[in-house]
DNA sequence: GCGGCGCCATGAATCGTTACACTCAGACGC
DNA sequence: GCGTCTGAGTGTAACGATTCATGGCGCCGC
C-alpha cells in the first residue's frame, strides 16, 4: 500500500506539508514542528506525522523554506579553473573547513571569462548564498563589491585585497615571481623567457612584475634580458604551444624558461621533450603552484609552492567567522616557497 | 542620490519587486513583465522600470521565482573525489553542456562517503534541481531510485546502469582491467599485484573482475599469482602507502603492478623512486584514466584511457535531452583502450 | 458612430514553509 | 471550586515572484 502511494511519482507535483498533515490528521504548525522542532511535539504524534512523511516520501522545499525564513547554509565559490589541480586543491581545503558548520559549497569555474564569471555570481545572489569565495578575474570585482554593499559576505581567495575591509586571502606573487626569477639568475642564466598568461589576471601581473624588479635589480635590461610570450590558454596545451612559439622565433633564444603555473610548465615540458631541448641543459623551466605531480615529472619540476589546501581552508573559516562573529576584515597573505628541482638544476 | 539610496545595503533586507513597483509607479506584474516578457511592455514604461531596478540595485530571488513558477536551470552533480582530475575532466564535460543550455551545475564531492552523497543528494532535491548526475558509491543507488520515482532525472556516470530505464554513462571496466592484465602477461610478468580500492565501489570490483577473469583465461590461479593490496585512500598517499606495503609484504614479491587508477599509480611510482626499485625493469606499473600528466611522469605511465571528457559531456547531454523529449532511457558504454608506455614496457 | 480588436497595465491568487499568536484541556495549588 | 499555569496542537499571515483573468483605452473598419 505505502509502495503504491509512493510509487506513482513524476506525475502528480511533489508531496507538501499540506498533504502529510492530512495524511496524519494533524495540521501544518505541527507538521513544521516535527520537522523543525521535535522535542515540541508529544511523541504519539509525532510518530504519527513520520509516518506520513515515510509513506508520502516527502521532501521538504528549499525554495519556499528560504523563502520565508530568510537564510541558507550554502556557499558560492567561482575559481578560475576547474581543471587545474592548483584550484582544485584549494576547493577541498573550503570544502572541508564549510563541511565542519554543515554548509554546503557550489562550485562553478569561470574559465577566465568575465562574463560567465558574472553569471555564477549573479546565479549565487539569486539563490541567496550566505557568501561567496571568489577568484575574480578582471572586471568582476565591482560585481562583488556591489553583492558585498547587498549584504552578501566576500572572501577574495588567491587576490590581495583593493580594500581594506575586505577580506582576501593571497600569496605574495611579486615575491614569487621574484623568488623563481633569483633562482634563474643564480644558475648563470642572462636570457629568461616568461611564459604568461593574460595581463587581465592580477596573477599574472604580479608575477611579471617579480620577474621585472629582479631583473633590474641585477642591472638588467628586461628588454633585452626576458622574451614574454602570451599564452593562449593556461592549460598544458596553451604552455606546450607557448614553448613551441618561443624556440622557434628570432633572435637568441633564452636559457631559462619560467612558466606562470605547472599545469603550463608541464606543456612546456612536453614541448621540449618532443623537440629534444634538454631540460635543463638546454632550457631550465621553472613552474608555479607546486602542484601534485611537479615531482615526479620525466624531469622533476622547480616550482614555486602555494599552501592551496590551506588558502582554501583559511578563506571558508573567514567567511564563516565573519557571518558570526562579525569581526574586521583580514587580509591574510601567505609566503610562496621555492621548490627546487632537477628542471633547473644539473644533475 | 542613486549612489545613497543603492549603497545603504547590509542592513534593510532586499528590494523586491514591490519596491521596484512602487518606485516606478506601476504595478508588480509590469515588473514581473519586464523581467520576463519585456516585449509585451510598452518602451516608456520599460524604461522606468529599469531604471528604478538599478536604482534599487534589485535582484532576484530564486527562491521565490522557483517557488511560484515551478522549474530551475541547475543539474546538481556528485563525483568521487574533485581532486582527482579524471572526476574534474568528466566536469568539465558536463559544465560545457550544460553551459549550451543555460544551465548551470552545482557540483559536490561525496569523498566516497555514501553519507555525504546523501547529504548532497538531499540537498540537491530540496533545492529543486532538474537532474542529478551521480556516480553513485555503494548503497546510495536506492536513494537514486527514490529521487527518481519523485520525478528527478537522473543520469549515472561513471557506473553502469542496474535497471534497464535508468540511462548511464560508462566504460567497460572489466574490459579494461583484462586490457592491463592481458598486457602485463604478454610481457612475461606472472606474479601481478594489484593496488585496488574498496571493493564497495563498483569501479574497483568490475576492474578486478577484468584481471581475475584474464588470470583464469590464461590458466593462472589468481590465488597464487595475483596480490592484492587494499589501498587506505585513493590518492597518492595511498598508492604511495600501498606500494610500500606491497614490498614490505611476504612471500615472492610480484614483478608488475595494476594500480585502480593513475593517481595512486602516481604514488606507487613515488614510493618505487624513493625505495630504489627500476621501473619497469624489477616493477612494471599500469595505471587507469590516463589522465593528463600520464605521459609526463619520470617513467612515463602505461594506462587504460577514458574519455573522461566526453563521458561527462554525454552524460549532460542525456540529461537535457530527456528532459525535453523523454525518450527512452540510455545506457552508453564506451570502450577503454590501453595506452602502453615506458612504466611497463623496457626501452 | 459603434462594435470589435489589440495593446498595456493591473492586482488578486498562488506556490510550500515557517513563525507566532492563539485555543483548549488537564493538572495543580490554595 | 476557582484561578492559573503548562504543554500540545491549531490556524493564519507572511515571504517574493509569477500568472492570468480583467479592464481601460485608442484605433480601425464598416
Amino acid at each position: 500500500m505505502a509502495a503504491t502511494q509512493a510509487g506513482t511519482g513524476r506525475n502528480g507535483r511533489r508531496p507538501s506539508v499540506t498533504d502529510v498533515a492530512r495524511l496524519a490528521g494533524v495540521s501544518v504548525g505541527t507538521v513544521s514542528n516535527v520537522l523543525n522542532r521535535p522535542e515540541n511535539v508529544a511523541p504519539p504524534t509525532r510518530a504519527r506525522v513520520e509516518a506520513a512523511i515515510k509513506e508520502l516520501s516527502f521532501v521538504r522545499n528549499a525554495s519556499a523554506r528560504q523563502l520565508r525564513s530568510g537564510e541558507l547554509n550554502t556557499v558560492g565559490a567561482v575559481v578560475l579553473d576547474i581543471a587545474n589541480p592548483f584550484f582544485t586543491e584549494m576547493a577541498r581545503g573550503i570544502e572541508d573547513r564549510l563541511a565542519q558548520d554543515e554548509y554546503t559549497l557550489m562550485l562553478c569555474s569561470s574559465d577566465e571569462n568575465p562574463e560567465r564569471e558574472g553569471r555564477y555570481l549573479r546565479l549565487f545572489e539569486e539563490h541567496g548564498v550566505r557568501g561567496v569565495i571568489a577568484t575574480p578575474s578582471e572586471g568582476s570585482l565591482d560585481m562583488l563589491l556591489a553583492m558585498r554593499e547587498r549584504g552578501i559576505d566576500v572572501v577574495l581567495l588567491d587576490h590581495t585585497s583593493p580594500l581594506p575591509d575586505l577580506p582576501s586571502v593571497a600569496v605574495d606573487d611579486v615575491g614569487g615571481g621574484a623568488l623563481a626569477t633569483e633562482h634563474l639568475l643564480a644558475q648563470g642564466h642572462t636570457r629568461l623567457a616568461f611564459l604568461n598568461g593574460p595581463l587581465t589576471l592580477r596573477q599574472c601581473v604580479d608575477r611579471r612584475d617579480g620577474v621585472m624588479q629582479t631583473l633590474t635589480a641585477h642591472g638588467l635590461d628586461p628588454a633585452t634580458s626576458l622574451v614574454e610570450i602570451p599564452l593562449e590558454a593556461l592549460n598544458a596545451d596553451g604552455g606546450d604551444d607557448g614553448m613551441r612559439r618561443l624556440l622557434a622565433a628570432d633572435g637568441p633564444t633564452p636559457t631559462a624558461t619560467f612558466c606562470v603555473n605547472d599545469v603550463t610548465a608541464l606543456g612546456a615540458l612536453r614541448a621540449l621533450r618532443d623537440l629534444e631541448v634538454s631540460v635543463p641543459g638546454e632550457m631550465a623551466v621553472v613552474g608555479y603552484d607546486d602542484v601534485m605531480f611537479a615531482n615526479m615529472l620525466a624531469t622533476p619540476l622547480t616550482s614555486v609552492r602555494q599552501p592551496m589546501y590551506k588558502m582554501g581552508w583559511t578563506a571558508a573559516d573567514m567567511l564563516l567567522r565573519r557571518g558570526s562573529e562579525d569581526l574586521a576584515a583580514e587580509q591574510v597573505e601567505f609566503e610562496p616557497e621555492l621548490v627546487v628541482r632537477a628542471s633547473s638544476v644539473p644533475a
